[in-house]
DNA sequence: CATTAGCACTCGCTGTCGGAGAGTGCTAAC
DNA sequence: GTTAGCACTCTCCGACAGCGAGTGCTAATG
């Protein structure tokens, strides 16, 4: 049924229709690929294929373009496995250690690296709260009325506050408080501190109940933060260069989807294999990326899957540049994280 | 020359306009504005107008626009000052409560507020590493190979990373190493922290010169940062709402142009009174803005002006409601800023 | 003398029409 | 099975006409 004739007509279909985003007529087949055959010929292939599914038309007399169907082909069958250069991973790596100072900023630069190696929008998914743990906090010096409160994950996340504190207390009081909690919670995973963990705690310190609220509201606050800030984004922009969205209404709407992190993270899908995958088209459970395609990656970090990297763009993006990129970001992050790992 | 009358023919027109984003002709000013004239009167006052410079044409028989100049006369003597109004003031002062917890995010969000109740984009400059002085730094520990080092400047701002330590070096050395910094340093503003006074501390110190140099190279760093860091931008996107920005390749060009931070400081202008000011159009030095107005206000830090606030958006912008809100900040940002201050 | 009604004129916008161009499917010949 | 030829379809583009909004000018008016 697909012959190796229509295997080659098909791919180059996609692969025009990739790098040019305009429907790909027979003739256009017949003078770019070299196959020794005839536009009349390849017109027949097309009708074929047409009927199988794998490309459909605009409008009678257009040209053809590829189906979700036929990128599904293209990605499982016609694409071979590829790899980014030496000097791509030369630039990868020193951009991470020019670039990167915290672990937050890590997740940023990843999103950016993406998003300019792919030309599309890139999604980054920080390890779930409830796989760190706690590491110590810290109160450093102020003013009178005020310290610094610092939260250290055994992520390597680094979370800070000025707070104000209850009039009276001494720097001794506060170090008294951060050791108490420290003993306690110590390589506690975050899902574990829990409110009668904390009860325990504050029965046993004395000195100021206030002040311990203040810190345990801090401590709680800092977890949020870290859960809404799980995801990052970058390559916004690309959008506009993409003739998908030439129209501007569209580039808004989807502007506005991306700013719903909670849609953005139930988007990425769960994944059970180990390795990068593609969603096409209608395959993406939101509809309203129904037209969009998503590659995902998981990463590891001590050989456990923490988190995800995605791509996502319109169904005609290069394929086999993302899956590359992504695949070395599988296969890297954990590394480049590690750094920041206790 | 400008009487009474013709004051409020431009108004009408100016106000029309930068609701509607059409021009304006003469019946429609009859209609709306109950002026006791024909519309052949006001297009005898149009064409005075149009001669004074005040309005334009964009062809025969359209309606009338302002031109820069009829902005101007729009702004300095049409326009009455108002204040935005009380309920606005306590939704801004919650929203700083709820969202900020490091002074980082104070001008975060003070971007994101000014560009949505103004529906432009804004520009928030942080005040000037120069103008902070160093307070201290604290190692605090990590692993047996690392250090989380924390350098905190006096008007709050706190940097943190992850270094290498060098094999060998104890958490004691590090302290005094810390201590030796900070005895020498604190309070000292932050371009006096040159080449010979670090010189003076290498002197001083024994333990371990490379451990020294490591921390200094993370101080500079930390300014560095600091620097590029100091220009916050909010409401991107909400370009796309405008009509004057329906054209993609304008919206491109024009985000492009937002990612060079370093021009975007330098079209802030140097203003020298201390209050709100507004450039219109032509008005403004990079030509890249000839189509847009900028109005920017400074804010203080007791008492001395440390950085400036700004809404960019096309020339027909809401110059009322920008204004009232940047008047605002103009007066309370220093306010809330004062929490993180040491 | 300011104001206004009337009118001819201009110009952008919209819809229609026709021709060019790209591409197809079908048929008949090779 | 492959291909040349051909009729057909559909989009795109420029030309053209009619409509509507708006103007400037002129002459009449209170």
């Amino acid at each position: 049924m697909m012959d190796q004739r229509k295997r080659t007509i098909l791919q180059a279909i996609v692969d025009d229709y990739i790098s040019t985003a305009e429907p790909i007529g027979s003739r256009t087949i017949a003078r770019k690929h070299d196959l020794g055959v005839s536009p009349a010929t390849i017109r027949n292939e097309m009708a074929d294929l047409e009927l199988l599914g794998y490309i459909e038309q605009l409008h009678t007399s257009s040209g053809r373009i590829p189906s979700a169907k036929g990128y599904r082909f293209y990605v499982d069958s016609l694409l071979s496995p590829t790899q980014i250069s030496e000097k791509e991973i030369a630039l990868i790596k020193n951009w991470y250690q020019v670039k990167t100072r915290h672990v937050a900023e890590v997740f940023q630069e990843t999103a950016k690296i993406l998003s300019s190696m792919t030309n599309n929008i890139s999604l980054v998914l920080a390890p779930q709260v409830s796989q760190c743990s706690f590491k110590y906090l810290q109160f450093l010096p102020f003013d009178h009325c005020r310290a610094l409160l610092v939260v250290v994950t055994n992520t390597g996340f680094v979370e800070n506050k000025v707070i104000d504190i209850p009039e009276g207390t001494s720097f001794k009081d506060l170090g008294y408080i951060a050791e108490k909690i420290n003993n306690r919670l110590a390589g506690l995973s975050f899902d574990k501190i829990t409110g009668s963990v904390l009860k325990e705690i504050q029965n046993e310190i004395v000195v100021d109940a206030e002040l311990f609220e203040t810190a345990m509201e801090i401590l709680r606050q800092a977890l949020v933060t870290e859960k809404s800030e799980r995801l990052y984004l970058g390559g916004t922009t690309q959008l506009l260069s993409q003739p998908e969205f030439k129209n501007i209404d569209k580039v808004k709407s989807f502007l506005d989807m991306l700013e719903e992190e909670q849609l953005l993270c139930d988007i990425l899908q769960k994944q059970d294999n180990d390795g990068v995958i593609v969603t096409i088209g209608g395959e993406n459970k939101y509809s309203g990326i129904k037209d969009c395609s998503m590659v995902q990656a998981t990463y590891r970090m001590e050989g456990q899957v923490v988190g995800t990297v995605a791509v996502l763009g319109p169904t005609r993006m290069d394929y086999g540049k993302v899956m590359s990129v992504l695949e070395f970001m599988h296969r890297h992050l954990g590394e480049v994280l590690k750094k920041y790992k206790v």
